[in-house]
DNA sequence: ACCTGAACACCGTTCAAGT
DNA sequence: ACCTGAACACCGTTCAAGT
């Protein structure tokens, strides 16, 4: 049901060896993280390694292909939360599954923060789609005076990936914590 | 004045050697990060492949004769801190040193985070030193009831690495204003 | 005791040739 | 329109041969 779809109408082998490559990436990610070979992938997928290429310029542009659907369902549940009763957990219930996502595999913590910066990624768009529904969270809680008024944005995009870097490094219960006093860090001193 | 010195004597030659590719190294890992290339630091340092591997038989070796003694001076650094007036401000000052010092080269922080993990690895006394006075740091604070009870020392630890691996990617001050929100979740709540 | 440089296995990326 | 597989340039690591 989430297999993502190609743009446009493709051929039906093609189509057959985009989603093989998309499959044996999803698992290889999963299991060795964000920069497993893409050689390697290609072999496993039965297809040349030019094919790999054809269908995905970039290594940027496989992880797009397989987050980009759900960076922008995590954009739309931030908004979401945009009318939890309390501003402050609402963006701490967001934040936690924000980073959540950002372990999915290893090395995304990396890619989210270089995407963001760099306009020419595959993975910009949607990674501006996060931060700007962080920015909405904080302005509310902002204005709510439940979260500082010197929070940004950034910092709660950087707090989110760095949190889940942490948990690739260490354990994930340690990005857990990490999370859990940034954002208490985030809160207006009583 | 703190050139790392080699354990035991050595061939001039092979002296001359070891300390071209220390500086090669550092030149290079300041400036393109703790990934560069090996064989690219033996071009510069006018040496054969296989002599780099002579004298580092790993790239950790090599951050360990870096940075080894400055991470001994860190720790000391910590032992002074004390005696800190305020148990907070003192573990606070240390923290940004800690910080600054991850932020030597890129990928230090990854490279911290494992070697205190792995016994195996050469920075890892190094590193259990350094937790360990982040240990008593906290343990200081703690005790003076401006530290949460819950904070522990590797919380610390990950918090400095990752502050500085969010510097690496975004921009420096970014990694400042994690580390600083982050130090202001461990505090007790007033 | 130390150095050299070739050897091996691997990778990312490109591109002419095929179908 | 898409695929193949070779080609190129690069890297980490090991090790026999030299001095």
């Amino acid at each position: 049901m989430d297999t993502p779809a190609p743009r446009r109408r493709m051929r039906a082998d093609a189509r057959r060896n985009y989603e093989r490559l998309l499959a044996e990436a999803a698992t290889a990610f999963a299991e060795h993280g964000a920069d497993f070979s893409l050689e390697e992938i290609a072999r496993r997928a039965g297809v040349a390694n030019g094919t790999l290429y054809g269908h995905f310029p970039t290594r940027r542009a496989l992880l797009e292909a397989l987050l980009g659907d759900r960076m922008r369902a995590l954009a739309a549940n931030g908004a979401d939360l945009l009318d939890h009763p309390s501003p402050f957990d609402g963006l701490a219930v967001w934040a936690r599954t924000a980073m959540s996502h950002a372990a999915t595999y290893r090395g995304l913590g990396t890619a989210f923060m270089q995407a963001v910066q760099d306009e020419t990624a595959e993975l910009h768009t949607a990674c501006q789609a996060v931060l700007s529904v962080a920015e909405d969270l904080v302005a509310r809680g902002r204005a709510a005076g439940a979260v500082r008024q010197d929070v940004t944005a950034p910092d709660l995009y950087a707090l989110i990936n760095a949190a889940a870097w942490a948990g690739e490094q260490g354990s994930a219960p340690q990005g857990e914590r990490l999370l859990a006093f940034g954002l208490d860090g985030f809160r207006t001193p009583s």
